[in-house]
DNA sequence: ATGGTCAACGTGCCGG
DNA sequence: CCGGCACGTTGACCAT
């Protein structure tokens, strides 16, 4: 899948970006070790070895030279992140030949365009997440305001009752809505028929 | 110094 | 089995 020359030397290895320590022994062969864009050079200096595609920016153009060993964390130009945007606002997912031809347009390696477009769908989905949560805070607040008010309706309609006649409201002409005194359930009172318990309210 | 961002990685899962 | 993806992680870089 990936190029020949992108199987870079175990040299590397445990030095600098990507040095995560699988849990288990198994790797996926012809995954490189070490960056796709950088190794280090014998002197322990880094070279970019994208330096012929990928165009730097104003502001990295000092970072492509530092000898102290520690490899440099490729950026892409300005030029590109706006194109792989456009392009992941068209699709989020790309086909193998939808990813060849960015990557050609790019001066990069498809590798490069897979690996963005997972991390640009990984930073949507937890800008999504973020969204979501806040939804969810506001109707819960919106929730929890609702119930304050039913319960505060409760404690007046309560107040009503302790009063001279017990509560009663008239449905229809034939129907009343009463609270029975003594188990403070609701009951509706049909004229001439059967009553029905609403609800306990205890 | 420190926290955020982001390219790149390893791993596990899933569908073809 | 393989490729693609989600997820979690790493480490360089940058702003504060």
């Amino acid at each position: 899948m990936e190029d020949a020359e992108e199987c870079i030397t175990g040299l590397c290895l445990g030095l600098g970006m990507g040095g995560y320590v699988p849990k288990k022994g198994k790797q996926k062969e012809n995954r490189p070790v070490v960056d796709l864009a950088f190794e280090l050079c014998p002197k322990g200096e880094a070279i970019n070895l994208n330096h012929d595609k990928v165009e730097s920016t104003d502001s990295d153009n000092s970072n492509n030279n530092n000898n102290n060993g520690c490899r440099k964390k490729l950026r892409l130009s300005k030029d590109q992140s706006s194109m792989l945007e456009n392009s992941f606002k068209l699709h989020s997912t790309l086909n193998p030949v939808q990813k060849q031809t960015l990557a050609d347009q790019l001066n990069l390696k498809t590798r490069q365009v897979e690996v963005w477009f997972q991390n640009r769908r990984a930073r949507t989905k937890l800008k999504q997440t973020e969204v979501d949560r806040e939804w969810l805070k506001k109707q819960c607040q919106n929730l929890s305001d609702e119930n304050k008010r039913l319960k505060k309706e409760l404690q007046e309609l309560r107040a009503l009752k302790v009063g001279p006649s017990p509560l009663c409201i008239q449905l229809s002409k034939t129907a009343t809505l009463t609270m029975c005194s003594s188990c403070e359930k609701l009951v509706k009172l049909n004229e001439g028929k059967n009553n029905i318990e609403l609800k306990g309210t205890n």
